[in-house]
DNA sequence: TAGATTGTTAATCGATTAACAATC
DNA sequence: TAGATTGTTAATCGATTAACAATC
């Protein structure tokens, strides 16, 4: 029997690989400006505290090519994760619920990188609408149909309130989005193409309180 | 030889499990609210799209015992989740750095359960000094060394900018603070019990965006 | 050349999933 | 009783870590 062998394709990455380019990214685009112009797996495990096998794994799935004993090129490092996670694209979202956290990441976004860029916020609370936060319109709500279709965005920021999230979804899905980060603690049920990237406070909170307090016990 | 079994201490769960059960609760106490009796782990699974042996694995590490064929008392597994979360406690916390992201937490607790309860916040930026965010005071952050000792926090929120993170958080240990949730992008280098929660906004964009790249390419 | 580092393959570790006996 | 569900133990799966040959 022969075995079939699928050629190893770039976008191959896990997801905790995922997770961790982004650190990659901050680290390297620093020693970029600090004018170093080589840098090896051990010293970026040190400086992140990971394995160095595995940031040679992680870097790897970018395609980039290193030398032994001299390590990576860090300006091209930079560059192909930066490719790679597709940050140097504009990746125009918009954000839906221009509330506590909503205002925040509309905010948050001009002094961080976030990866991707909220072009429109959208709210029904009419002393929101016209407002600007963070240099983002916040429009009324039920212009998203017509603007989502014109201006082809993709991808949705979700920070309503809680009992509006899986009826807001679905119409987010009938304007044509692809993927939603959902930052209530609704449990979206939508059709299983939609991407849908959960990410809830909360959840941290639990894991930094439950070490915290077994360190005390010890 | 004879082995030495370790008894099984409540405080076991794997990170996952920890990050799962915010979401349970939140559920539950939903279904609580609709005078929903008992729950079964086939039913939590089916809404939270998970197994029903993972969900049975992790409710276990609260110590709750179920009734086959029946299920969980869903009034109980609300209580027995928070207490083991540590959520109905008061575990209040510092947050440094008034600034976007900040702001929005302090906000965000209001409508959200975060978990932790911010009891005030520190900024060294004059125009923030007295002002109130979401019910919490501002306050000048030399006042921080003071406060934690006389109030006993062990839980900082550190949402400053990326290049002061490291020196803050240094100030942070030696005011006695335990446990660091680190919003900034920074890999905090700091004495080995400190409990560090790196939580990175652009990690999360990362996976979506992969995601959704990979998912239009198909 | 000698030695550090890359890059790959193998071993380990831990979490998820499957199997199944106990039980209400 | 019959059957669904708990709760535990075993099998699987995937990620991390270790080992090592290739190479600059």
């Amino acid at each position: 029997m022969i075995a079939v062998r699928r050629n190893k394709i770039s976008g191959q990455a896990s997801e905790p690989t995922l997770r961790r380019l982004p650190g990659y990214l901050f680290y390297l685009k620093k020693m970029r400006e600090e004018g170093m112009l080589n840098i090896s797996a051990p010293t970026i495990g040190k400086e992140l505290k990971c394995d160095p096998t595995q940031v040679v794994k992680d870097l790897s799935v970018t395609g980039i090519k290193g030398k032994p004993k001299v390590g990576y090129n860090v300006y091209e490092l930079c560059q192909v994760i930066e490719n790679y996670l597709g940050f140097n694209k504009p990746n125009e979202a918009f954000l839906i619920g221009a509330g506590n956290l909503g205002s925040a990441l509309m905010a948050y976004q001009e002094s961080q990188t976030l990866g991707l860029k909220i072009i429109a916020a959208f709210d029904v609370d009419k002393d929101k609408v016209g407002t600007q936060i963070g240099g983002i319109h916040v429009l009324e709500y039920g212009k998203i149909f017509s603007l989502a279709d014109r201006l082809k965005v993709k991808i949705a920021i979700l920070t309503t309130p809680n009992n509006v999230a899986q009826w807001v979804a679905e119409e987010l899905v009938d304007c044509g989005i692809k993927a939603i980060w959902n930052f209530t603690l609704t449990n979206l049920d939508l059709p299983g193409e939609i991407i849908i990237e959960n990410t809830s406070m909360s959840a941290f909170a639990a894991v930094l309180l439950r070490r915290l307090n077994d360190s005390i016990i010890k």
